[in-house]
DNA sequence: GCGACAG
DNA sequence: ATCTTGTCGC
């Protein structure tokens, strides 16, 4: 699979401080400027993408009592190429700023497994918009140097430009550092809300936050994302991963 | 002390 | 994230 950088990768027996101290260096280490060898306007859902389609992975996880299912799933247009998975114990408990730390090695352990490279990894959390700017999806992007973006279905911090409620699908607005994000200058734009979907007569969606994880802009962050969500709020490459993370957990425990 | 907080 | 059936409505 990819290489990964061990400088980097999380390790759930560090003090606090010193998961902290990690994620200013990930933060510095990550590309917030579009540096990937793929053309965007080549990534959709399409059934008949063409063999040089980018390979988009979506990632997302399960739980059982002490242990998380991870699981990766490849998708070239709308297709899926390959699917992997991991079972790891849980070394940490869920701490808000921290998530990396205790599900990054169930995912690199899923990634062990995968046999093609991702053009791109659509991350089920924040990237940049985070405390240190380096949420799950930007310390896993840079962990394995791939192109990374995080979609997130709630707020972690930071501010939107406009309210969110109630906004037709397609629309977006910036989120803007406020002082939680302690490496951000103010007003710095470090993600967007972006409405994917919006069903009539239903009860409103709330909107995607999606933030670059590495070597993808704001823009383009949200770019990608649109082009991967279908007929659901969520990008498709996530939509599959969840599925199959239920899959797994359910074989699992019997 | 109070509030806010991805999955 | 997870515990969980039916049920309302397009």
């Amino acid at each position: 699979m990819l290489p990964t950088r061990p400088e980097f990768v999380p390790d759930a027996s560090q003090s606090r401080a010193e998961m902290e101290s990690m994620q200013f260096d990930v933060a510095d280490a990550a590309t917030w400027e579009d540096d990937f060898p793929f053309d965007a306007e080549a990534v959709g859902l399409a059934d008949w993408a063409p063999d040089d389609a980018p390979l988009v992975a979506g990632v997302d996880q399960a739980f059982l009592d002490e242990s998380a299912v991870s699981v990766v799933v490849v998708m070239r247009g709308g297709r899926v190429i390959e699917r992997a998975s991991a079972v790891v114990d849980l070394e940490i408990p869920y701490v808000p700023g921290l998530l990396s730390f205790r599900e990054g090695n169930p995912i690199l352990a899923a990634f062990e497994e995968v046999e093609v490279t991702p053009d791109l990894v659509v991350f089920d959390g924040s990237g940049r918009i985070h405390f240190r700017q380096a949420g799950l999806a930007t310390h896993l992007g840079v962990v394995l140097d791939v192109p990374s973006v995080g979609v997130a279905k709630s707020l972690l911090c930071g501010t939107p430009r406009e309210s969110v409620d109630g906004r037709p699908a397609g629309w977006q607005t910036d989120i803007i550092a406020d002082g939680r994000v302690e490496n951000a200058a103010s007003e710095e734009v470090i993600g967007h809300a972006y409405q994917s979907r919006q069903y009539a007569n239903e009860p409103i969606v709330n909107p995607l936050y999606v933030s670059p994880g590495h070597r993808v802009s704001v823009p383009t962050a949200t770019d990608l994302v649109a082009r991967l969500c279908g007929d659901y709020k969520l990008p498709e490459p996530t939509r599959t991963a969840d599925k199959y993370a239920d899959e797994v957990k359910s074989s699992v425990r019997g």
